[in-house]
DNA sequence: CAGTGGTCTAGACCACAGC
DNA sequence: CTGTGGTCTAGACCACTGG
């Protein structure tokens, strides 16, 4: 009698795995687990939270328990290299590569002194003003990613970047006609699990966990002109890059 | 009175933040909550629950539940770029940069029919004969990753590739002996919740993203030579990337 | 409206850590 | 041994979903 929770977690990973229920499909309810197992509602429910916090399942109230899908974006970090000759046999994982797209909301923008990581990564001093351009990525009207771009104030003051609307080829077009395109990128990831702010910022399912990547941009002379943080629904999201070689 | 497991997470969340409880410290336990919150032990247990979704907080068992702690690795996708001109204003993460070692372990050689994710991403044939290295990376014991190499067949029979240890410079050197040298990667990364299984495998505390990474080697004449698949613990690693520009 | 998940209580027994 | 977290029961009430 032992384990009881783990034990129907595991039957119901196995009817997953199996494909007897495929994802969107509805898992028995606790009421159905209760009777099933002769189980107190409370270890039904913990069976099924041991699903969800493997990310095979989420809950919908008042509906039920569901078999999650997974259809992920790609977001491929270098365009230009990943058109080369790169079709031999690649694509491990299936993703509705562009059928979807990428839809920008609630851009804001301020001028605010640097908070102390940023001056770091963009070789400030803590407290030089910077611009600061904050909004969200919807597809199908729902929140998948974040981003918030850090520039040195002074570089950028009086142009369009410092305007919701930065125009035609966005931040890095304006970059560019100020002598100041990007050249290099250096990008750090981490996945982690998000606060409660994130989940609901990102309106996130039980058990999602989140990419968070830093993007700084730097010019031919290694200046370094921006800093990007991003949020990432990581159920969203697969990252693709492409590296040459002694990358190892 | 409504929520109170979220009330109670929100006052040590707070206390967490502000400092007051530092990563290592111990957390007030169950009975502690009982008694100052004047709730049930499982509503207790909730409120430490969160924390511990959220990545805040382990618990040992017989022991206490603790603010956790993060102090990553840093994996490099791209040496030689990074040895370059980033040194402007960089690392958003700090990381005990080299002090720690990877050790390999656990290593495994076999060759076996290609799997059909296998035969895809080296244009193979399913079925078609692959050598499969599998091993683990452990820093200070502890394991952080692990990898899955496959290779076609053919091309390395007979080699160091087919025996536990490769000898000097890995697979890539032996690769180059056979004039099958790497020339370019492509990366393709999934963050999600860990399976159980995957969660003893790699000791992973609860609340730990795995970063999934598949990685396809080319030669230069854009043949796929190898497709390694590796398993991360999240919470030990920050990943860097260094990028070209037409970079988006 | 009935059925679902969401939260909570009060109690029980167990397994493990550390003194 | 005592205190900690780990699991479970039996019941209660609530909030939301969908027909």
């Amino acid at each position: 009698m032992a384990d009881s929770a783990r034990r129907i977690a595991d039957e119901l990973r196995a009817r997953i795995g199996s494909g007897e229920l495929s994802p969107g499909d509805r898992l028995p309810g606790e009421p159905a687990l209760v009777g099933e197992y002769g189980v107190a509602k409370e270890t039904a429910r913990r069976a099924l939270t041991l699903l969800v916090t493997e990310g095979l399942a989420v809950r919908k109230r008042g509906s039920g328990t569901y078999v999650r899908s997974f259809r992920p974006l790609r977001r491929v970090a270098n365009k230009r290299l990943s058109q080369a000759g790169w079709g031999n046999g690649r694509s491990i994982w299936s993703a509705d590569v562009d059928d979807r797209e990428l839809r920008v909301a609630d851009v804001e923008v301020a001028e605010v002194p640097a908070p102390e990581r940023v001056s770091r990564a963009l070789a400030l001093s803590e407290g030089d003003p910077v611009v600061v351009r904050s909004r969200r990525y919807l597809v199908d009207g729902e929140a998948v990613q974040t981003a918030t771009s850090w520039l040195p104030a002074e570089l950028v003051r009086g142009t369009a970047i410092t305007r919701p609307d930065t125009g035609s080829g966005g931040i890095y077009a304006r970059l560019a006609e100020l002598g100041l395109a990007p050249a290099r990128f250096a990008e750090e990831l981490r996945a982690r699990m998000p606060s409660r702010a994130e989940t609901e910022l990102l309106a996130l399912p039980e058990a999602t966990p989140v990419v968070e990547i830093h993007r700084v941009a730097f010019t031919a002379d290694d200046l370094a002109v921006e800093l990007n943080e991003m949020l990432l629904d990581a159920g969203s999201y697969v990252l693709e890059y492409h590296l040459d070689s002694q990358s190892e």
